[in-house]
DNA sequence: CGATTTGATACCTTATTCGATATCAATTGG
DNA sequence: CCAATTGATATCGAATAAGGTATCAAATCG
């Protein structure tokens, strides 16, 4: 395999990980094995024009061309907007969260305690969230659809929703920092290079 | 061939043609035979990454995965850079006829006329010119690579002599626009998708 | 008109992706 | 501890790109 292969493989993995989407998922949205899956992010293979589409256009990315003189303005757009997309990305899963909770009938639980999760999930929506603490609240997310929730283990709801406190009190003492208020590239430099032949 | 493929394929095609390269001269460049290129750019095949890796550097390019809500903000600023591109790539080729004319030494023809043209030459380089211009000016600088100049077929120069006075007056009498003075692409689009599963 | 260049086709052999299926080790969850 | 999920491997036939070489029609140019 050429070096200059694996930076397009390895966005790619990049996106799929983090979007939680597993190999299986992906394959099932492009239609392709999931054991080509693994061989293409293992770098093992050369693929065809046509696969590296398919999974970027599952992944909500598009293959472009660029110039190389413009290549410093477009990562940094590029990164800004998977900057962009992690948050957004966070911020569903954590609404969709309060929603499913919301909406639960009889509880294994105090109702108060549920509404106070509520209002932990109404504060966690407005913060960028780590890799962990998402997985934290996609897998609260799995169970709920799984066991419409007034049928489910106590013991296992007040475990997840001990894990939502958790994120609330970290996000109380140790915010993440706020995105950068202006992006670094540029438009306007002007370098002379010679081209004689 | 899948559709989404043309997108790719055509602009790796547009790039070659951009530059006045042959599908021979790429062929040397990237070790890929002709008719492959050929084969490629005409959509008849479905091409491993490590091909179209090899012809995008061999035309200063790069393969970037765009996520789908940058692709606005990065094609504007692809395009910008490809204009950019080319009124250097002109220029280059203007002042590399200039010097070719200036260093020759004795000519078929009136030395004044040499000096006119040199003025005239002066002027164009500051201009994008159209691709017919370019195209003169390229064959011009063909025939005075191969030829030496004090060695030539007088009529032949003084056509080429003409076809430089002819773009001067097409440039003098209907000026191409300047550049747009601000590209319009946006960082700061905030649209709300839902994603719910 | 003859010579050159350019892009397109055709043909061959070899190498490798593709697509489908089965399986395994490791991790995770109840 | 058992069950489920995840990513990695292996195998197999079919399809096809790669790589090389030869050739052709059209345009370009002297």
């Amino acid at each position: 395999m050429n070096h200059a292969l694996d930076h397009i493989v390895a966005a790619l993995k990049a996106a799929r990980e983090k979007k939680g989407m597993s190999q299986r998922e992906l394959s099932s949205r492009t239609g392709l094995p999931q054991p080509k899956i693994s061989n293409l992010e293992s770098g093992s293979v050369d693929p065809r024009l046509s696969s590296l589409v398919a999974l970027a256009r599952a992944l909500d990315l598009e293959i472009e061309l660029v110039p190389r003189r413009a290549l410093p303005a477009v990562e940094t757009i590029v990164r800004s907007a998977e900057r962009r997309e992690v948050t957004k990305t966070t911020a569903n899963e954590v609404r969709k969260l309060a929603s499913a909770l919301q909406s639960i009938g009889r509880t294994p639980i105090p109702r108060g305690i549920i509404d106070q999760t509520l209002n932990q999930l109404r504060m966690i929506e407005h913060f960028p969230l780590s890799a962990e603490q998402l997985e934290a609240i996609q897998k609260f997310n799995a169970v709920l659809k799984l066991s419409d929730a007034d049928e489910l283990d106590p013991a296992t709801l007040n475990r997840h929703i001990k894990s939502v406190s958790g994120i609330r009190n970290q996000l109380a003492h140790n915010p993440p920092p706020a995105l950068p208020p202006r992006p670094a590239y540029s438009l306007d430099d002007d370098e002379e290079e010679e081209d004689n032949a």
